[in-house]
This record gives structure tokens, sequence and C-alpha cells, in this order.
DNA sequence: TCTGTTTCTTGTCCTAGTTCAATGCCCGGG
DNA sequence: CCCGGGCATTGAACTAGGACAAGAAACAGA
């Protein structure tokens, strides 16, 4: 059950099995069904969850009602809302199950005392939200500087495997897109 | 010279007054002046700087020869190609100078080394990655879901100042839009 | 002071993407 | 087995913002 996070974690920081050991044991395992909600806006976080099975999204509601999906949660991927789960205060941010998942699952207290007793996860949380920083700005250049077809091209090579597994205007919605707009430029694709 | 960055680094994490100055042995004073690079895409990025003084710009160049600016650096900002300087591998970005610019400059093995010494800036650099993240999240969001209008209303209550000191044009890049637009928007604004 | 360069503005036309509405589809629950 | 609600698709009309072109300021340099 923790093969998966510790091999993981080892990917950026290496652990001995002592460390790692202690670090499962602050882990709760949890399971959801689909659609279910773990953080609402207004909501403070409190959770780090490291996807076992499953998938979810994380998103904004913008002023017109409108949801704005700013990311996808699939296996052995990690999903929180860090600015409000680092300041313990409410957040803006969405996050719900798009199928069944299983989490494992840690509290700020946990993870302060993780903190404390291994100080070298500090590197390994620094060096993760590093890569984090890095595909939000690729986001951020592409949701300027490039087309609706580029983006969704771009999305299809970087997530092999989610669209068959996600509503489609979850993807648009992603992309930046109108649901409808996005079902025409697959229907241009297609034509080649 | 050091009380800037000191006080901004304690901002986070508090250090003693000698891990403070182990800490400003290791950075380097450096001018630039105007429109100086810093950094071009296909380099490695071997240093963070601590803005003193002056302004900078980074920005991506896309298919089309156009700049997609992704951050402004002002006094007391940090900036820096995270993902090229953490990986020590070449990167896709732009630094340059807007105005004469004193620095602060970290390289790569002086980071290691504080690191080393002073496990504390583990943490201290997880928390100013992780506002970054913050602040990449919403302006993606912005990017997403608000008008020209809104994106330069937020930009001017965010970073006022700026618009004083950069040309207008830059602004628009940043914001993700054309400056011929951006000065349409402006004059609709000047209206009300 | 003159001059070239960069920046900002304004106007006209154009297009990528939106909005709205209609249709058909699939699939899960009774 | 049917039926109701989310999904995807398509089309027509619309709009926010872009591309292009021409001037007007502003400014740096010699």
């Amino acid at each position: 059950m923790f093969s998966e996070i510790n091999s993981n974690v080892c990917r950026y920081v290496s652990f001995s099995t002592e460390e790692l050991e202690l670090f499962n044991t602050l882990l709760r395992h949890k399971h959801f069904p689909k659609k279910t909600y773990l953080l609402r806006a207004g909501e403070v976080c409190n959770f780090e969850g490291f996807i076992l099975k499953g998938s979810l999204r994380k998103y904004y509601i913008d002023d017109n009602g409108n949801e704005v999906i700013i990311q996808f949660g699939i296996e052995n991927g990690w999903i929180s809302d860090i600015a409000s789960f680092s300041d313990q205060k409410p957040g803006n941010l969405f996050i719900e199950t798009l199928e069944d998942t299983e989490l494992l699952m840690l509290d700020p207290k946990s993870k302060e005392s993780l903190l404390t007793k291994v100080p070298k996860f500090e590197r390994f949380y620094r060096k993760l939200v590093e890569k984090n920083i890095s595909t939000m700005q690729n986001r951020l250049y592409f949701s300027i500087a490039k087309t609706a077809e580029q983006k969704y091209l771009d999305f299809l090579e970087h997530y092999p495997g989610i669209p068959q597994r996600v509503p489609q205007h979850y993807i648009a919605s992603y992309l930046g897109m109108t649901p409808e707009f996005l079902s025409k430029v697959r229907a241009r694709l297609l034509k080649k």
C-alpha cells in the first residue's frame, strides 16, 4: 500500500527505510466515492493527499458561476490547496472526486511532526512545489500564447488516458474554452 | 545592505543573527545596467536573485516570436528560473533588467552549502515557492476567467507603481493581450 | 538642436472563440 | 424496458480581442 508513495517521495530525495516507515505511520488511508467534495471554497484545507486510485479535479468558481478547473489529479499524483493548507486559512478552491478514489492523506499536525522529526522532508516538499511551479508556469504560457487546438493536442500528449476517464466538458474547462468549442476543435482534427 | 533580504527571509522563518550572517557571506552583490540579459532561453540558470533596486522581466518567446511576460521583478522580490536552477538544465526563459538594477545573487553551490549548514533554509525556500504557486494559480485563473479590463484593473491594484516604471506594452504582454488593445481598454476606462 | 528610435494611440477590418438553441445520444435507476 | 437527465455535437449569430496601418508623442543620443 505504501510502495507507490514511497517510491514517489524517493524520486526527489533519498530516505532510509526507518524514515519512510515513520512517514507511513502518519498517513491515513481513506476511500471516497465518486463526486465527493474534499474541499469547498471558504473552507480551510486540512489535508495533502497522495492518489492511490481514482481521479479528482480542483477548480475555482468565477463571478458568473462558471467552473475553472486548475488541476486534474490521478494515480501517483498529489492534491491539495497548498495556500490554504500552508497558512491554515480559508481558500477559494473546490476539490471533488471524479471517480471512486483512494487517498493517503496527511494533516497539518502530522506534517509538522514529520518535518520536525525528519527535516529532510522539507527538501522533498520544496522540490515537489518547485516542480509544480514549472507546470503552472507552462500552463500560463500555453493559456496565453497557444490556440485552442494546440492546447488540446498538448493535453492529449501530456495526459494520455485522462480523456477516457473524465467528461469532455471538464477538459474544456481545464483548457479554458467552452465545451462546444472543444467539440468543434475535435471535429476539425478528425477530418485530417 | 543586507537588511532588506534578512527581513524578507525572516518573514517566513525566524533565523538567528549567526545564521543570517552565514547566509549573507554567500551572497554576491551585483549591479547591472538597464536592458542587460541575465538569462536567455537555452542557458542554464545559475542564480537566484534578490532585488535591492531596479526592475526586471522574465519571459518566454512563443512560436511566432512574440514575447510572453511571466513575471515582473521589483525591489524586495526574488527572480530566477526555478526549474532550470533547480535541475541545472537549460530552460526556456529570458530574464532581462528593465532599469539599472542591483541584486544579491546566490549560485547553486552556495545554496547547497547554505542548505547543508542551515537546514532551516529548506523551510524558507519551501514557503517561498508555496507563495509563488498561489500567485501563479491566481494568474492562471485570471487569464482564463477575466476580461481584459478586469485583468488590467487588478494589475493596477496589485502592482501600483509598476505602470510608471515599465513600458505599457510590457504590461500588455504580462496580461496576455496586445499593446493596442490595452491602449483601447485604458481609453475606455478614462471615459468614466 | 536635430534626428532616429521606441512607445502609445486611434481607426478599420478580421477571426478565434462564445452564446444560445436544437438534436440526438448514452447510460443508470426505477 | 422505458424514461429522464447529463453529455456531446452542430449550426447560426455574435463579440472580445487581434492584425495591420498610420500618426503623434516622447525620448536618447550626438
